[in-house]
DNA sequence: GACACATGTAAGGTTTTTCTTACACCGGAC
DNA sequence: GTCCGGTGTAAGAAAAACCTTACATGTGTC
């Protein structure tokens, strides 16, 4: 099920999406099922526009996907659902990873 | 093997102090195992000062350990070392621990 | 038409994080 | 003493993140 292990950049990208409590609560807040963004600010106790920037970022990620819909009686919806990630965060696992972060190669020794 | 299921705040810090290339890399030069601050900081091509605060910031979120040792010839160095942390980030693993996070009571719809 | 409810985004201010520079201390070697 | 290498921290600028308010669109209902 692990599909492939993440690259730095897509590691960094994670980590720093889900490094912010809404956006945790959103994450939390998907795992049962999709929802849409107007509902989920309700039940979240925030604003949409505020909202709609924190999934932003979760999608920016990859960690969420969203998709407009229109339901029966005309109005557009936009439901939102979390991917089905899974990182596995160790010392070890970030030993491997980091080789593969963006500018990794700007650490050079003295080369004066 | 795992200690215990980390707390919402807990998880957070944790995830907070790893949204960052410099600490992750970090990490990655304190997986094969201890090492002091001035010398980690010319491997890693960054300032002490920095280093020093993002080592503050691991220690926080208790990602790392230091210790203040005295050498043979009396030099005072500073040793830090990575815990060994393993988080399992999954949609679900984020839902259960979103009621232990801070003001997590805050957004509380009307029970009514 | 006005209203309710859905979408999106731009502008602006506040707060937090990040980073550099500069300074302080201590102990051993020359 | 001076130099070197280790420690720590404070001040302040720069950058990024966060959040609110306000405005814009569209559709169905009254």
């Amino acid at each position: 099920m692990t599909a492939r292990e993440p690259t730095g950049a897509e590691l960094l990208a994670a980590l720093s999406a889900l490094a912010n409590a809404h956006r945790l609560r959103i994450i939390g807040a998907l795992a049962d099922g999709r929802q849409y963004v107007s509902l989920l600010a309700r039940e979240l106790g925030m604003s949409r526009p505020l909202l709609h920037m924190h999934l932003q970022r979760l999608q920016a990620a990859g960690l969420v996907t969203g998709e407009l819909e229109l339901t029966a009686d005309g109005k557009a919806v936009k439901y939102f659902e979390a991917t089905e990630f899974a990182f596995s965060i160790t010392p070890q696992a970030i030993k491997e990873i980091v080789p593969t972060l963006p500018e990794s190669a700007k650490g050079r020794d003295t080369d004066s």
